[in-house]
RNA sequence: GGGGGAGUGUCCCGAGCGGCAAAGGGGGCGGACUGUAAAUCCGCUGGCUAUGCCUUCGUAGGUUCGAGUCCUACCUCCCCCA
């Protein structure tokens, strides 16, 4: 089935969205029908999304934007007992405390890509320890356990390379699925959601979570998920020089971000267009149709774009013009990283390795800095460093009081003097 | 409950006669080539106040001039029998 009546299926069709749909011709009939609810769970163990949890976002980015209504749904009681799913080994234990700051340290990216508030079509945030916490074990068991098959959980591939290689899979990590089926339906009853979504690994979880619906008297739910993504390469997505790539600015900021963007591979371009921006069909299509050295024009657009939705579009242009200043220029620019130090510490001179390892963090110790000076890999103000002894005093500082700090060619830290 | 096997450089996989900062690979980082791309080639890939010192091979002890390597106990995982 290639053609949607509905906007909703349509655009995510056409975008690249879908990889798996339970009952497409239903599901289509459904949006096209009326106003839709559907939802993304976001399991809490780190204090930021990260790039890979873009697609999640944008899948509700749109689900809005075609007029129907978004929940992300945090999950303060499912995080207690960690997802499993495709996982070689149990994930360590978070402490209420942490699930709790990690939920509202994530809670602030969302804002940017969706709408809240109370109207027909705007997005609700919950979260799932609103029901999940206060579960009495024995009542649970005989409404919600009765309907699980053990035998028929076990067959999941999501589980399957714990039991194949025998590794252990605590009863507590079980749990996961039949709590999270138990989401879908619990959701349902409360906010008439019709639609899970995720990531293409949580296929068997919201398959579940619609049986679990049919046996407790659900209407019929659905479920989509999307594309595990992963750049032409093979690599997975989300990983950058520094590790993670955050959604939190206070993690990442917007022109290491805008970076991550700018560099990706050029056969991912045209993909990436569709997934990460909200630009027209058209315009990508026009986009995409630009190859050999001009497609370094196309990146900054398309970085420039991911950067605008998630900071801001003063954030982001301002992140493509650091770009274009330092790259293009060779010169410097106010919206590089910056890290303090105090003017009377570098008059008395700081010591490169020190400047690179401990200042800018950089590289991870001095013993790094000083192979990366054999190799030629480091370099104060464009000038690359020959010895490891050398110091930087206060001289070294520019027109605009900052010394220029760069690992290769495309990392660089400012180091400014107060 | 009985018998057998395994845990290695905190990214992963993986070799390792008692002299080991520990082979090899993947990944990562840097360099060259380019276009801030890919592919390819080269170098690096425990820490430090550094011709030396310190910390690493599941955990804790022991034997030894010296232990990843041998012994003991414990932990975890796997296989076979019950």
């Amino acid at each position: 089935m290639t053609t949607y009546r509905s906007d909703f299926l349509h655009t995510l069709h056409e975008r690249g969205y879908i990889h798996q749909v339970s009952d497409e011709a239903g599901l289509d009939d459904l949006f096209a029908r009326e106003t839709v609810t559907a939802y993304i769970g976001f399991d809490p163990t780190a204090p930021s999304l990260h790039a890979g949890g873009l697609i999640q976002i944008m899948l509700l980015h749109w689900l809005q934007k075609t007029g129907h209504r978004p929940i992300s749904l945090m999950g303060g009681g499912t995080g207690m007992v960690g997802d499993p799913s495709f996982k070689d080994e149990a994930r360590q234990l978070m402490t209420v405390d942490t699930i709790e700051a990690n939920i509202s340290s994530i809670k602030r990216v969302f804002a940017n890509y969706l709408a809240y508030g109370e109207g027909k079509s705007d997005a609700l945030m919950i979260n799932n320890a609103k029901w999940l916490r206060e579960l009495n074990y024995l009542e649970f068991l005989r409404d919600v356990g009765r309907h699980f098959s053990v035998n028929r959980m076990l067959s999941f591939d999501s589980v399957k390379t714990r039991l194949d290689r025998e590794q252990s899979l605590s009863f507590l990590e079980f749990n996961y699925m039949i709590l999270q089926a138990y989401d879908f339906v619990e959701l349902n009853k409360r906010y008439d959601v019709r639609l899970q979504m995720g990531g293409s690994d949580q296929w068997g979880n919201i398959i579940n979570g619609i049986d679990l619906g049919h046996r407790m008297g659900t209407p019929q739910l659905y479920a989509l998920t999307s594309p595990l993504l992963t750049t032409a390469s093979g690599a997975k997505m989300g990983k950058s020089v520094n590790g993670a790539v955050w959604l939190n600015p206070d993690m990442l900021g917007p022109y290491e971000f805008w970076q991550y963007w700018r560099n990706v591979e050029d056969a991912d371009v045209g993909r990436f267009l569709k997934l990460y921006t909200t630009l027209p069909m058209d315009e990508i299509a026009r986009l995409s149709a630009v190859g050999g050295s001009e497609i370094n024009d196309v990146k900054k657009i398309f970085a420039t774009e991911v950067t605008a939705m998630l900071h801001g579009r003063a954030a982001a242009e301002a992140a493509a013009e650091a770009a274009r200043r330092t790259f293009e220029e060779g010169g410097i620019s106010a919206d590089l990283p910056t890290v303090e130090v105090p003017a009377a510490e570098l008059e008395a001179g700081i010591g490169v390795l020190a400047a690179f390892a401990e200042k800018a963090g950089l590289v991870a110790s001095n013993g790094e800095a000083r192979r990366q000076v054999k190799g030629g890999g480091l370099k104060v103000n464009d000038a690359t460093v020959t010895d490891e002894k050398a110091v930087i005093t206060g001289r070294d500082l520019s027109a605009e009081g900052v010394v220029k700090l760069s690992l290769g060619k495309k990392k660089h830290v400012l180091l400014k003097a107060v």
